[in-house]
DNA sequence: GTTTTTATTGACTGAGCAGTCAATCAAGCG
DNA sequence: CGCTTGATTGACTGCTCAGTCAATAAAAAC
């Protein structure tokens, strides 16, 4: 039974089984006849509208990116001061909608797809490139520039290191300990890098 | 021709070309054929001494870990105090042997199979449980055993940070930054957490 | 009411791959 | 010199899976 304007409906729903049938094999070794039964579709009708599997795999990504990225934009208004935003921007990369079992399994699983795709790592970088950039520019009103550019990048560090960690661990997430753990190195060198004040 | 006492080479071979074959392709999406191929036998030798694939791949990840371990003990055996063994240790960790591009796909890679395989996540739980208490039992020479303890977790997603990041780029890897950045984190730790002294 | 467009699937194909097996070849061994 | 044992492979078997296609059916358009 046919219906009207099923492409964008077909298409979000498609790319919810996806990173639910990737959350739960751990690995982008998913079938589309799996990533299509959850949908409740055919395989045939995953093919018609995202063309590959390739294609379905790279719109997964960009949800998943664009996800974190409003997510991201909506704390960093909600923040008030440097410091403030650079916490936030912390507290988002390990919120609950964020720091979730599926989610985790997702963005490893295209971390390791990356290093075969150009397209994949593409995507990537560009989330790198952003979460440097946002912690760097709240950095920068804080401390020296140059240590500002370091703290960014053993910020992300961490922040990626916590998500491949948590692959091996099972049950929930804990959330909280990783943000305490950001947050510590946050302190302790802002302590030490500020300009006397 | 066959000739005697084979078996330990042709595991030794097939165990690097599977090292080789993961590093470039950037996945444990190889095929038995290809590993078989470098290490110039036929696939179904590569069955005859491993039984399956999974078992030639954990043999291959039991490897790797056997390296990083027999690297880490030397480097902590010509380490003297404390603070030199941290040093040594971020040191292994990054050394040319370990922080190539194909042992860091392959790290990568095993860790989303980890996701899957309860032997690989097995396996990788002893690599992490084995570089935090090497971290811990360092540090807790240097700060209270609370501080310790959540810098041992710092350092160490740190560093899996830095691997899982250096995925992204391209060339060669950067091993000096990298150890920089973690023994910035050291010094400003152990600057703010040292009892008065 | 006929034609076009959109939605949807079952059935099929072709490729790639893990794993098997029987056969071959060379050493050592009695 | 037969016999066992280890090394090695080619050829083969299923199986899984991505991708295709023609067919069907409902809605839209005219």
């Amino acid at each position: 039974m046919p219906k009207i304007g099923m492409e964008p409906l077909r298409r979000r729903a498609l790319i919810d089984a996806a990173i639910l049938a990737i959350g739960e094999r751990g690995s982008l070794d998913v079938t589309m006849s799996e990533i299509a039964g959850r949908a409740g579709v055919s395989p045939a009708l995953a093919h018609h509208y995202f063309g590959g599997k390739e294609d379905l795999l790279a719109a997964t990504m960009r949800h998943l990116l664009a996800e974190l990225g409003r997510d991201t934009v909506a704390a960093l208004r909600r923040a008030d001061g440097a410091r403030a935003r650079i916490s936030a921007i912390v507290a988002t990369n390990f919120s609950p909608s964020q720091f979730r079992s599926e989610t985790i399994a997702a963005w490893l699983a295209f971390y390791v797809e990356a290093q075969r795709s150009d397209a994949m790592r593409r995507l990537l970088r560009v989330y790198a490139r952003r979460l440097h950039s946002n912690l760097a520019s709240a950095l920068v009103e804080l401390m020296p520039r140059l240590e500002a550019l370091r703290a960014a990048e053993a910020i992300a560090a961490m922040i990626d290191g916590l998500y491949i960690r948590r692959a091996l661990k099972q049950g929930e997430p804990d959330a909280r300990s990783a943000i305490a753990l950001v947050e510590d190195y946050l302190a302790i060198k802002i302590a030490r890098e500020t300009p006397s004040a």
